[in-house]
RNA sequence: CGGGGCGUAGCGCAGCCUGGUAGCGCGCAGCGUUCGGGACGCUGAGGUCCCGGGUUCAAAUCCCGGCGCCCCGACCA
């Protein structure tokens, strides 16, 4: 395979260092028992590499640690993966993988590999390099902003740094698949995409250029396409299950991807950038730019406080909800707020959420079913002839649209019951008013759920967490299909669009991930699947020659019984070594030293637990029933 | 794209306010002692002080412009 890759590679390649591609898109090393070694060398000259030393000693590996947190790092993973020497910063958002860091990512590509090859998925390789014309076909070419790389050929011809395949695969699908019977398809792959992000940050978390693996299915109706959506599923429960994640399967938002369902995998961490909303009950779970809730109803205001027809109150320099609310002496889930926001084609929409609620824009563009944007103070001053701050939505003119958040209908938790809203006039608020009554908004969901809501489903408690997306999947449905003319016939011999899913992963997201998840102050626990060895053998004497000699029978001990071992044999201070031993996180420890002349080492697992000296023949049985 | 911070040895930082021979810790090299939780002593190497311009007898330091990196927000297919 790796031959006839290289033969496909070079002849494409031939005229540019067709190694600089070939290196980038190698596929990472296979590890487990059967791979390892020699097997990725991906050179200029190529071929297979020359034998190497059997033992992976740390002196010959290249694991440059630091005793010092990066002074740029604020996220503990990358503070702990630059520290363990698994990654090194090139540019921001651009980063390069070290040894043991390529490790922990071929052991996670592994595991992708097999459980989509369990569903029937197939490997390929795409190019990462784009003639324009591709995306221009999709439309996205334009839809998508400076958020793309672009560049241009030596002949000026347009080209793109791929942000995802969606486009190539379709135009694969165009170009080779016929029938109906050369359907179901999934295909995939783990190659390099390229993001210009506005703004890189934590470490691997969000960067510029990075590993995913894509997969694409075809399938020739919607039916299809939900057996496809469910295989991966399943696929993808596997996988972050076996990379030791604590994770959820979301609803999310298809958003510019199209298509009418999608689901997100997350992996809670403070270092996450999205918020979900869960219900402990029933098992809802969705990202906050969908999640529905019920809201806890209005706390009662006291009585007289707001009449029940309405009635301008003056409420000088009372601009923001605290302060009316204050001022009045009115709980804020009795005021309502107005927010003007203009749509993409520069219309004025008139939000209303209650005053103790937050406006969700991304909910509000989807009920619009288009971008929006807050308006400017003085745009509002013209449309609405007030100033920001006492802005309300009786009396708006004709041409404002007024959505109201749902809780606010007569139908709603607080029932039918008078708010104060803004009063259209400066320094002026109207209590009393009444929706249904002194105004019939459309309703939408527009607020965004938050802890202590109720579940819509079961009535539970809803809590909101923060967490980390490392996986996605798309019901594309024909989006791509259509455009890129991906069709097939089908028995009765008429041509029709393949329905199309996409689905992602981020191999490094899941390290970092996992890294957010389990560590201490010392340094990485990392899960027993996807760390960069199984063993971190310590040599606490490099100059002694029994310890030598039993460090080296343990080690192939070791690898014989299917485990990949790292011998620290460095002329280290044992300290040193423990430190860094503790720092790169593997799950067990097994120390060489002084008792080593009574045929005893001492095996201590990483994620804390007795330590235990056992007889050097025990070793690897110990080791084994820790990792099971 | 708005707001803030930083840029001096491989890494982490001081020096800048108040201009006058560029420093500290770690790391690195050599020698010696030490050797199961980031040892100690001695010796040594290592710098376009981010870049460009200006002020000045003199700029790491003051002024102007640029670049890079980090953080908060906006954005995130």
């Amino acid at each position: 395979m790796w031959s006839s890759h290289r033969a496909g590679r070079s002849r494409r390649c031939r005229r540019t260092a067709w190694w600089t591609s070939c290196l980038q898109r190698s596929p990472p090393p296979a590890l487990g028992a059967a791979a390892g070694r020699s097997d990725y060398r991906c050179l200029p000259g190529g071929g297979p590499a020359a034998p190497k030393e059997e033992r992976m000693r740390a002196t010959e590996l290249f694991v440059p640690t630091l005793k010092e947190d990066p002074a740029d790092a604020e996220a503990v993973s990358h503070k702990l993966l630059v520290r363990g020497g698994f990654v090194r910063q090139l540019a921001a958002g651009i980063y390069i993988f070290l040894p043991l860091g390529w490790r922990v990512l071929g052991r996670i590509n592994q595991i992708i590999r097999e459980e989509m090859n369990a569903i029937g998925g197939v490997e390929v390789s795409m190019p990462t390099l784009h003639p324009a014309e591709v995306w221009q076909q999709s439309g996205r070419y334009d839809a998508i902003g400076s958020e793309m790389f672009r560049l241009k050929d030596r002949n000026d011809r347009p080209m793109v740094l791929a942000m995802t395949h969606e486009e190539v695969f379709a135009w694969l699908a165009a170009h080779e698949l016929r029938s109906y019977r050369d359907l179901p398809q999934i295909w995939y792959q783990i190659q390099i995409k390229f993001r210009d992000e506005p703004r890189a940050k934590g470490g691997i978390l969000r960067v510029r250029e990075f590993l995913m693996k894509d997969s694409y299915s075809f399938d020739l109706d919607f039916d299809g396409l939900e057996v496809s959506y469910n295989k991966h599923i399943v696929a993808y429960d596997n996988i972050f299950q076996r990379c030791g994640l604590k994770f959820y399967r979301v609803e999310s938002d298809p958003g510019m991807m199209g298509g009418a369902t999608a689901h997100e995998y997350m992996a809670p961490t403070p270092a996450g950038e999205d918020l979900v909303a869960l219900c402990p009950q029933c098992g809802y779970s969705a990202n906050l730019e969908m999640a529905r809730s019920i809201a806890t109803p209005p706390e009662p205001y006291a009585p007289g406080t707001i009449p029940e027809e309405p009635a301008e109150v003056e409420t000088p320099e009372r601009r923001t909800i605290a302060e009316v609310s204050e001022f009045l002496g009115i709980p804020a889930s009795s005021l309502i707020k107005s927010l003007l926001v203009m749509t993409a084609d520069e219309q004025p929409v008139l939000a209303l959420v209650r005053g103790d609620h937050e406006l969700h824009e991304g909910k509000l563009s989807r009920v619009l079913q288009q971008e929006i944007r807050p308006a400017h103070p003085d745009e509002v001053r013209g449309i609405l002839g007030v100033e920001v701050g006492f802005v309300g939505p009786v009396g708006v003119p004709q041409r404002v649209r007024v959505i109201a958040d749902e809780c606010l209908a007569p139908t709603g938790p607080g029932g039918e019951r008078p708010y104060v809203v803004g009063g259209n006039k400066a320094h002026v608020h109207l209590r009393g008013v009444k929706l249904g009554r002194d105004l019939s908004p459309a309703y939408a969901d527009l607020r965004e759920a938050r802890s202590g809501d109720q579940c819509p489903f079961c009535g539970g408690k809803l809590g909101v967490e923060q967490v980390l997306e490392v996986g996605n999947i798309f019901k594309l449905g024909l989006k791509y299909s259509v455009p890129m003319k991906a069709n097939v016939l089908d028995e009765s011999g008429k041509e029709r669009p393949v329905v199309m899913g996409s689905y992602g992963i981020g191999p490094a997201r899941i390290a970092a991930g996992a890294v957010e998840q389990c560590h201490d102050e010392r340094g990485i626990i990392w899960p027993k699947a996807i760390a960069p060895f199984d063993v971190y053998l310590v040599q606490v004497q490099s100059q002694d020659d029994l310890q030598t000699e039993v460090a080296a029978s343990l080690h192939d001990a070791l690898e014989l019984g299917g485990l990949e071992c790292l011998w620290d044999n460095r002329q280290e201070r044992a300290g040193v070594k423990f430190a860094d031993a503790d720092l790169i996180g593997c799950p067990v420890r097994v120390t060489v030293g002084k008792r080593v002349s009574e045929g005893l080492v001492e095996v201590q697992p990483r994620a804390g637990g007795a330590r235990q000296e056992v007889s050097v023949s025990d070793v690897p049985e110990v080791v084994k029933g820790l990792l099971a």
